[in-house]
DNA sequence: ACATTGACCTGAGAGC
DNA sequence: TGCTCTCAGGTCAATG
């Protein structure tokens, strides 16, 4: 579920609350998704501060002052929650830092899907982890986005999706893309007109900007989007006609057969 | 170079 | 009530 707009608000939600506060006590248990010894990790924080965030695709990194970064992926169920310690802990915390100011930011993973772990630099990071440029990212104009498109093969919504061509879309909003620029995701890339790259560029850094404007928050996205209507039975909300679903590359993909060619 | 499948994990919902 | 099955989502490895 978080994919960039989720994690940008993830990120943004870090930066308002957990920056700059000293570090007291590190708790980690997370034994499939820590990708780092729990005690080099707690060394690493513990006794320092946060200082600033990145966002690079679905992955959040958070700066740790004179040290690495500390990297958290949401899988599908993640997200995080700074509040008051009370000694208690959210269900599903897998990761516990506590403040010197009396507030602890939980990471909080329901589905045991995601990781931790360090970094010396997110550039390095996603090289290593052939993380493909942001979505957003403003170096990727539509010349870039078209010589992309143009090196491979493949259906549109694989392209999407995939993190080593562009990091940050998953599922649901590549759904978005698609009906907004309306494409059918099963199309061949190599069949994709110029105007059609062109509307696709577009859809996709209004849905991610709109997105985030809304902090990812799926009750607030506009009736008009594909989206609030993305479940079994839903309508279009552009014809009214059924939504199709259908099954690629293991992922339900919504689209409107009517709207979307 | 691409698609497909299953594993990972958990809770919700369906169907019996 | 409670069992079993299926599904959702992101990534990764194995296979076609």
């Amino acid at each position: 579920m978080p994919e960039l707009p989720d994690v940008e608000t993830f990120k943004r939600y870090v930066d308002s609350t957990s920056l700059h506060h000293r570090i007291k006590k590190v708790e980690v248990d997370a034994p499939r998704m820590l990708r780092v010894a729990p005690r080099i990790l707690r060394k690493a924080l513990e006794g320092s501060e946060f200082s600033k965030t990145e966002r690079l695709g679905k992955y959040l990194l958070i700066s740790v002052k004179g040290g690495p970064w500390l990297v958290l992926h949401f899988g599908m169920s993640g997200m995080l929650e700074y509040a008051k310690d009370a000694g208690e802990r959210p269900a599903h915390t897998h990761l516990l830092v506590h403040f010197a100011n009396g507030y602890r930011l939980a990471g909080i993973w329901q589905r045991r899907l995601g990781r931790i772990d360090l970094a010396d630099d997110p550039v390095a990071y996603a090289e290593a982890h052939d993380l493909g440029p942001d979505a957003l990212d403003r170096a990727i104009g539509l010349k870039d986005f078209k010589r992309m498109l143009r090196e491979r093969r493949g259906t549109i919504k694989a392209a999407l999706m995939d993190q080593i061509f562009l990091s940050g879309i998953g599922n649901i909003y590549s759904d978005e893309i698609l009906f907004q620029s309306g494409t059918r995701p099963d199309v061949k890339v190599s069949g994709l007109s110029d105007a059609r790259m062109r509307t696709l560029h577009r859809a996709m850094r209004h849905v991610l900007r709109i997105a985030i404007a809304r902090q990812a928050d799926p009750d607030r996205l506009p009736e008009s989007w594909l989206l609030p209507h993305r479940y079994k039975g839903g309508k279009c909300p552009y014809c009214g006609g059924a939504l199709q679903q259908k099954r690629s590359s293991g992922r339900t993909a919504y689209f409107c057969p009517h709207c979307q060619q």
